[in-house]
DNA sequence: GCCAACGTTGGC
DNA sequence: GCCAACGTTGGC
């Protein structure tokens, strides 16, 4: 099994908003980097886990948990001329974009800060603190996925 | 709102 | 295939 870290905007989606749907599922999609794309579509198993991460807010951090429960399909959103994720370049024979099922499976007492992060010992080569990653699906180690889940409540 | 860092685009 | 220009991300 393997783990991962997922960001989101909570402006946009945040964790309240996963545990309101049914099931508490949802589709990550909206993947618009290829580099996060081949994680996705190459890397993710269903049955993985993740961290749920908010970012571009007052407390960017750990917010809780997602269970990954589909591996990756085409995400349709890029073939919808209304959606923001609209790109002219997917067809249905070539899709391009791909997005997984996501269930919330935990929600913290508090947000694990980005700041408390930092400071953790054992974190220091976590792909979501190295200078300028920007990828919005990213991979955490087992390590790190024990060494963060102590952190929580 | 600023800005560093990075990805993408398009002219050549 | 190079690279300048531009857009986006995301912490601060």
């Amino acid at each position: 099994m393997k783990y991962w870290l997922f960001k989101s905007e909570p402006d946009a989606f945040s964790i309240e908003d996963l545990f309101a749907l049914p099931n508490a599922t949802d589709h990550w999609d909206g993947i618009r980097n290829y580099q996060a794309r081949n994680i996705m579509r190459d890397d993710m198993k269903k049955g993985d886990k993740g961290f749920f991460y908010h970012s571009s807010c007052k407390v960017p951090g750990v917010v809780g948990e997602v269970k990954i429960v589909s591996a990756a399909y085409p995400d349709h959103t890029a073939r919808d001329k209304r959606s923001k994720y609209y790109d002219p370049k997917a067809t249905e024979e070539d899709p391009r974009w791909c997005m997984v099922d996501v269930q919330a499976t935990q929600q913290y007492q508090e947000v694990i800060p980005l700041t408390t992060l930092k400071q953790t010992p054992g974190l220091e080569d976590m792909t979501l603190l190295r200078r300028g990653n920007r990828l919005s699906i990213m991979p955490v180690s087992a390590a790190e996925w024990r060494i963060i889940r102590k952190l929580a409540r």
